[in-house]
RNA sequence: GCGGACGUAGCUCAGUUGGUAGAGCACCUGGUUGUGGCCUAGGUGGUCGUGGGUUCGAUCCCCAUCGUUCGCCCCA
């Protein structure tokens, strides 16, 4: 291990034994999405720097110490993507997409130097969701709904929903001063984070995990009773319309955003199985964003999950079943290794979905049947040499106790394909 | 970024109050078996994460470093 390159910290190799199980989520969010008539856009992992200081936010940790800076010659700067939406966004305007509304979803690894944890990597994947142009309730509920049938489909229970509104910029503002009035005049009794994020983030002081701080929380004036008119009604819609869909929730006013551009919704799913990394999928709504970047004013929302998270509260069983080969080629001798090959290849030729490992490397019976039985094949198909000098070959179910068949190999193709 | 724990064969771990290591699974070979699944005999495989220090001698002590992990911070 000595001078062995290794893969650096908090970026980690999908191995063989794993991947079926992100390719099983990775089909099943795919299916879901196309369900709804979401459509997949393909960004670039690098953009120029300032599009994450412009959307993100200037002064949250992911801008300020956790992006990977690359060096261009000559060039501005550019930064690994820290998350999707930046992007997405970008390339709606760059594109016109915004003409009409969009229903857009991504998926592809994400870059933050954080400090490793169990559910937070340096390079993780997320499946994003960004709909453009539509501004009623309705659209923040579908975004919803379409999650919860995510984790039905990916058979999750025990996932809570929280939901909040920060309402429009204004309110916001509005209520951010109160609430930095609030925590100044008990400025002795906040620890040594919330001092920080007094400066940065004062919203975040409501998250703080310490009971300390607990009284000086509960005694802040509430985000709701900034609210206006018009994001109350906007907010209600929303609840009502998860009641009637009997999806159970529920509203959080401590929940808020590390990401500047989030107005109004936001909701989080939340699982106790991670601990300390618990949220698995987090969105809202964020109208300002388009138009912050350069874009006419367009309504917008969208959520984010984490697939590395989600991938822990999978159980594998089902998509490893899914992954194993229909058959495989068990050949002893020369001459029956040699024609195996030859003999797979017209397999495939004859019925194009197969999948079929064929034994290279030779080996014993013994040893062959055990890579067999790993493989998870159904069947065994045996060629030695005796069934070869007839022309014949063995089709023998694995698993199941029941006898070998030895049929011509000309004919092995429809006796296959009704053994499996 | 802060604090704690851990790092021994491919995997899960045991062990040495400091004298260069073991088990199970996996892998390879043989026996038994109706050519694999059970049972059985044997075998390959580790400079005990890395670098340095203390010591006659360190895998076990000390320091550093890398990595993992728990909490904080942050967030998906």
């Amino acid at each position: 291990m000595a001078n062995n390159i290794q893969a650096i910290r908090g970026m980690h190799d999908i191995l063989p034994e794993r991947s079926p199980v992100w390719q099983w989520l990775e089909d099943r969010v795919r299916a879901v999405l196309e369900g709804y008539g979401y459509r997949e856009i393909r960004t670039p992992l690098v953009e120029v720097t300032d599009l994450f200081k412009r959307s993100i936010g200037e002064v949250t940790d992911i801008v300020e110490k956790e992006m990977y800076n690359v060096e261009e010659r000559g060039g501005e700067g550019l930064s690994l993507r820290p998350e999707g939406t930046a992007s997405c966004v970008r390339a709606a305007i760059e594109h016109g997409l915004l003409a009409q509304a969009q229903r857009l979803w991504y998926r592809g690894p994400m870059f933050r130097r954080e400090r490793p944890q169990r559910g937070r990597y340096r390079q993780f994947h997320q499946v994003g969701v960004e709909v453009l142009g539509i501004a009623g309730p309705d659209i923040d509920l579908e975004v919803i709904l379409l999650t919860r049938r995510f984790w039905q489909v990916l058979g999750l229970g025990e996932l809570r929903l929280e939901i909040n509104s920060l309402g429009d910029s204004h309110e916001r503002a509005r209520y951010r001063e109160a609430l930095v009035m609030h925590l100044q005049a008990h400025h002795d009794q906040l620890d040594a984070d919330s001092h920080r994020r007094l400066l940065t983030n004062p919203l975040r002081v409501l998250d703080s995990k310490n009971p300390d701080m607990q009284p000086v929380v509960a005694s802040a004036p509430s985000l709701r009773d900034f609210l206006g008119a018009a994001s109350r009604t906007h907010f209600d819609a929303i609840c009502a319309g998860l009641d009637e869909a009997g999806i159970a929730y529920s509203i959080n006013p401590r929940l808020v955003r590390g990401l500047d551009y989030y107005n109004r919704t936001v909701f989080e799913w939340i699982t106790d199985a991670l601990g300390a990394q618990g949220t698995v999928c987090a969105g809202g709504r964020y109208d300002t964003l388009v138009e912050q970047l350069g874009g006419r004013a367009t309504p917008a929302v969208g959520f984010a999950m984490g697939l590395e998270r989600l991938i822990e509260l999978i159980d594998a069983r089902e998509a490893d079943a899914l992954a194993a080969p229909d058959a495989y080629l068990v050949a002893v001798g020369e001459r029956a290794q040699a024609r195996a090959l030859l003999i797979a290849e017209d397999l495939r030729d004859r019925m194009p979905t197969l999948r079929l490992v064929c034994h290279c490397g030779g080996g014993s019976f013994k040893s062959q049947f055990k890579k067999a039985d790993r493989s998870g094949a159904r069947v065994a198909l045996v060629l030695g040499e005796d069934e070869l000098a007839r022309g014949m070959i063995g089709i023998k179910p694995l698993r199941a106790n029941s006898e070998q068949q030895v049929v011509s190999i000309d004919a092995l193709a429809p006796h296959l394909a009704a053994a499996i």
